[in-house]
Parts: structure tokens; C-alpha cells; sequence
DNA sequence: CAACTATCTGGACGATCGTCTCAGAATATC
DNA sequence: GATATTCTGAGACGATCGTCCAGATAGTTG
């Protein structure tokens, strides 16, 4: 991506990025902004104007790296679900080294374990995130050309998810996906400890 | 438009029906011309003077039966989660008397069939009326007032089907709801043969 | 019939929207 | 240094928005 920075937010030194970096990294910083209004005030918040104030550059910048308010939501669903699938994938990595200690003979937490935690998280602290990616997920339902963003995360998980059963890890995927959508309306989020009994059925072959 | 067309589903008479009447009549046409627009355009595309054109009515008269924008998609989603509920019960009661015959030895379809024959109905002719539920169901995780209304079609699932396993039941939920808002990224709608066997999947115990 | 009132509507208001323009600041290249 | 390119940022434009209101219309009631 941008190449020359160290790390994703603002560095402490000056005048050392290219132009072409500091266009990239502002494109960035945009992204992001909008990335939080739509947690916050859902896409129909996202505005030239909002998306200028929550990452505190002027409107024009908005409309000058991204032509079209639709350039500036589809950038942000790609790079909202490139996001996603990194997670997942780390997660997936931990959870793959952790059940590898889990079956050294130690008795760590299951996979339902794992599972359901992520769940309640995502119902809970990372709420407002959930809520934007179903909302940019039901935003790539009306443009074909974000779907392959959407199903990003999707791909991620199946090609890395160990499944001897295709029928039976698209149901986990719909599973999960119902639960999390599910949950959204719910009054008030549930806990990992609820969630587990139903996750635990899912992960469940018959 | 014409003043007083006979209603969608009301008689052809003429000034038979009261003021009160005559109200409710265009509150309704105001709603069902919202459920249109959020189908074809989405929620987005819901404004006073859009549902309007749709409705065939002036602009202010959109304003007058829903003070503001706001009620006029709530009271679209309260009107579309009836519709939904009435027509989930009507649809279990076809099967429930088909599955009477069936029992009587005649060999009908299955439930696995008839639920994936309406899970490709829903994501091919009604593609776009699903799409519109979801977009409410997601407006309903941002407003609590709106979520007893989006948990309907749930809460008559629940009350209708008999399921002894709880968990069981909740998955199937769950996956009904994730295979739905899967199939809406995809780029052709699944058809009820392939999702024959990941609903019959999802209906097998344990 | 006239008075009343619920219902309906055309038009207007200010606010906000998406987008564009353009002068000049910042930076790379020479 | 000088010059070309990229980016910034203040502001303006017309369009559309939500909402409101005064007047017209038409059932209802006395």
C-alpha cells in the first residue's frame, strides 16, 4: 500500500513522504473517516461534508481523491472488508496455534469457545462495526460490482477454515451470519456464555 | 391523481366511505408506495417527494399522514414485518395441511424442499422485496423503537413451528436468515436445487 | 341549509446536498 | 535555483431535500 510508513497512523516526522505517500495516506485517513461515520450514523450519515469533518480535512479533499460520493462508499467497503479478512485470517491463526497447544494435552478453550466469544464481541464493543459491514454487505447487494469485496471475507474463511463437509461449513457460514445479523436487534447484546450452546450445535457434525 | 380510485382491495362504490376512512386508505397507498421505492432504490432513495410520485399523490400529502420521514419508514417497516409475519403463518399452514396429506400416504414434498423453494423464491422473483426487509431489519438495529416490529416474523416462526430442541430451532433461524442475506451478493440467485441440500442440512437433527 | 371540521394540496422556506472552480501551497524533477 | 506536477482548501453553484402553512375541498352535524 503506501509503502514508505512505518505504521498506519500519523508518523511524528515531516516532509519526508512523497507527495505520492502523503496523497495516499490522506486518501487513507478519508476511508477511515467514513469508515466511522457509517458505524456511527449508518451510510445514509455519509456526506462530503460529515466525512470532511470526522477526519478534519477540508470538504474539497473528499471530492478531490474520490470523484463521487459512490467512489468514496465502494472504497470504503473494499477496504473495510480487506480488513475483515485480515482479522479473520490472524484470528484464524491464533486459534489454529492455540488448539495445537489445546491438543499438546493442555485443555484450552474449544472452538465453540472461540467462536461464540467473537460473536458477543461483535454484537457488543465492535457493535457499530458489525452494523456498517451489514450495511455496506446490503450496499454490495444493490452494485454488482462490490460483491467480490463482500464476499471477501467469505473466501477468506473458506479457504482457510479446514472443512471435510462443504454442506456442513456453508451452514456454519450462514450460521453465523444469522446470528450476527440476528443479534443486531436484539435489545440487548448476548453473552458468549448464550451464544455458546447454539454455536456449539452448529459446529456440531451430524 | 383521481380523487377517490376504488382502493387496492376495496370496493367500487362511491362516497361510502367516510373521511376516516378515506385517511387510512391513502395512509396505506402512502405505505405500500414506500415498500416500493425501498425496493426498487433502497432506503435511500425513500424521500417525501419520491414516495409521492410513486403514490401518485402530492408532495404535502405525504407529510400530512406522516409528520416526518421518519415515521414514514417506520410505520413502512411495521406494515412490511405484518405482511411478512401474515404471510410466513399462511405459508407454514399450506404446508402443515400438505404435510397432513403426505402423512396420509400420498408422498408430497418434503419440508427441506418447500423451504428451499422459498429461499430461492425469496433471492429470485422477490429478490428485491428481501432485499427491502433486510434494509429495514438493519434501520431496526439503529432504532430500538423499531425492533419488536423486526423480530416479528421470528416471534411467528417460533409460536408456529413445532420444534422439541430449542437450539436446534434457533439455528435454523439463524441459518434461514444467513443464507438469505448470502444468496443477495450473490450474482445470480442460488437455485432451489442447490440449496436443497444445506437447508436439509440445516433441518437434520443433531 | 349553514356551520364545522377533518382531510387534502400547491407552493414556499431555509438547509443541506454533490460537485466544481481556481488560486496557491507543497513537492519532485531537472 | 527553476519548473512541472500534485495536492490543498475556501468558496460558490444549482439541485434537492424536509418541513411547513394557508387555503381549498368535502363529509358531518346542527
Amino acid at each position: 500500500m503506501s509503502g514508505r510508513r512505518a505504521g498506519t497512523r500519523e508518523g511524528t516526522q515531516k516532509h519526508v513522504d512523497g507527495r505520492k505517500a502523503r496523497g495516499e495516506r490522506r486518501r487513507n485517513e478519508i476511508i477511515d473517516a467514513t469508515l466511522r461515520v457509517v458505524e456511527r450514523d449508518g451510510i445514509a450519515g455519509v456526506t462530503h461534508r460529515t466525512v470532511a469533518r470526522e477526519a478534519g480535512v477540508p470538504t474539497a479533499s473528499t471530492t478531490y481523491h474520490f470523484a463521487t460520493l459512490d467512489d468514496l462508499l465502494i472504497a470504503t467497503l473494499i477496504s473495510c472488508a480487506q480488513a475483515m479478512a485480515t482479522e479473520v485470517y490472524w484470528m484464524i491463526d491464533r486459534a489454529r496455534s492455540r488448539e495445537g497447544l489445546r491438543r499438546a494435552g493442555e485443555g484450552g478453550p474449544s472452538a465453540a469457545d472461540e467462536v461464540s466469544r467473537l460473536l458477543a464481541e461483535a454484537l457488543g464493543p465492535r457493535r457499530g462495526r458489525t452494523m456498517a459491514e451489514y450495511e455496506l454487505y446490503l450496499l454490495a447487494a444493490r452494485r454488482p460490482a462490490l460483491r467480490p469485496a463482500a464476499r471477501r471475507w467469505l473466501d477468506v474463511l473458506t479457504s482457510m477454515m479446514r472443512h471435510d463437509d462443504d454442506v456442513a461449513f456453508r451452514v456454519f457460514l450462514a450460521g453465523i451470519d444469522g446470528l450476527l445479523i440476528q443479534g443486531l436487534i436484539d435489545d440487548e447484546p448476548p453473552t458468549a456464555e448464550e451464544l455458546r450452546p447454539v454455536v456449539d450445535y452448529l459446529l456440531t457434525p451430524r
